[in-house]
DNA sequence: ACAAAAGTGTTAGCGATACACCCATGT
DNA sequence: ACATGGGTGTATCGCTAACACTTTTGT
């Protein structure tokens, strides 16, 4: 959505190709230098950052709106997406808006009954991408992006901030069942990699060598033949995982601590 | 909603009070004769058992939606309810329905734009209730109601399979992190009767002998001075929760196995 | 030579699991 | 007395957690 013409398109028809009242918001993590990160969207008009939302064709499959969501805004096509909260009980997700708001920050003149005025219930859905792949696209209503470090966050529109803070609970509480690892890291990635990524996840110090010492016990990585030159220091070996027991691993449920 | 004057209201004009597009589909678990059991509704009209669900009012907050909803049909205030799910996906709830279906079916005639008719998601929330405390409310829509072991669960509408295996699934999965017992027993109880109760849900063995000496080492249920008669066997001692150091495990999810 | 990061083994303690016999109660 | 379900203790094994020094690399 480029155009003058198609936003006003949007505006006034989409309720015609979209269904009101439910939108998905999307928390992108990517991993870029030992930091976990998340993608937000300056929006035009708006104060502050917020999500990379989009909304639901009206005979569109949920999931699939969502991955086509992402895939807008990231360019991406095979990443790890899972739904993990709806969100309709703070006061932004009760009241309605007003026409008056929207003359205001993006004026735009819209009907009092116009299908964005309405309450907006939000489907949270996290994704976990390798952020060496990603390539922004940005629109009409967006200004700018950015990666923040999840410390970092800053106030974000609505709600959001409370999505944000669920999806990395939620990123927590699954380490252990989803294939984290796969999907921030890249192809061949090192052992200091992984180890950190984790203690950024949990927020807390694993200890190297058990950390180290049940991944390859565990069989879930496999040693390469590389290493990875990374200036002044001893070059650390390139590993990858072991698809297969990797899966069989998180299914399971096996791992349970590090 | 029992009256056909309501019911017509409700179909012709329930989208100024209602969200169009979601509804709630609760799961209610009961515990009841060593079974682990869901209440179900049979629907005038329609062929098959369904969920108790409800529409969201246009400004009330989602969570309070559902315990509204669960309120009407149990008369229960005072219970557990958690969020899940939100389905999307099925054909059943990607196409919308026809106006002549409608006729057919419950003989009320509607608009084709009507907003029954429109394509609806899903929100699923499961509920834990002490069944003894349960009543059941009918009104217009509901022909029936019936408490199913949730290993004889009949086909229901739509989706509604789905719905029940994942809100079991997530039982599964949370029993060590929700106030699961707590919910389903009622205020005392045996230890063989947790025992099962345990065992109903995750649907495995678990080893007498281990099961009550966790429990108990935990300080999680306080032996009472009182017996209950079984009849033709050695009478079983009543246990209550220990309600704080209940809760406190559970935050701190201290309880891996039994 | 030095600074910075990578790599690597051992031990102690705790918790999970496996296992079987006696007791209480009503018929 | 017998049938049925309730109640109880111990020993082994495996996993977790704690812990520090040597090696590599570039400057």
């Amino acid at each position: 959505m480029n155009t003058l013409e198609e936003v006003n398109d949007f505006v006034r028809n989409g309720h015609h190709e979209y269904l009101a009242h439910v939108s998905i918001d999307p928390v992108i993590f990517g991993y870029h230098q030992q930091q976990l990160k998340i993608l937000l969207l300056k929006w035009k008009g708006l104060e502050g950052w917020g999500l990379p939302g989009g909304f639901i064709k009206r005979r569109e499959p949920l999931s699939q709106a969502a991955y086509r969501i992402l895939q807008d805004k990231t360019s991406l096509s095979n990443l790890f997406l899972q739904q993990f909260h709806i969100f309709g009980d703070s006061p932004y997700r009760v009241r309605e808006r007003s026409a008056q708001e929207f003359k205001e920050k993006f004026n735009l003149n819209l009907d009092d009954c116009n299908w964005l005025l309405q309450r907006t219930l939000s489907i949270g859905y996290f994704a976990l991408v390798d952020f060496s792949k990603v390539t922004v696209q940005t629109d009409f209503f967006t200004e700018d992006y950015h990666w923040w470090d999840v410390r970092e966050i800053p106030t974000l529109l609505f709600d959001q901030n409370e999505v944000v803070d669920k999806a990395l609970l939620t990123l927590r509480l699954q380490i252990y069942h989803q294939p984290i690892g796969y999907n921030l890291l890249p192809e061949k990635f090192t052992l200091p990699e992984i180890h950190t990524l984790y203690e950024t996840i949990l927020g807390k110090e694993l200890d190297q060598r058990n950390f180290a010492k049940k991944l390859i016990a565990l069989g879930l990585v496999r040693k390469l033949n590389e290493q990875r030159s990374i200036g002044a220091h001893r070059s650390p070996f390139l590993y990858q995982f072991e698809k297969e027991n990797y899966e069989n691993a998180l299914q399971a449920g096996v791992v349970h601590t590090y």
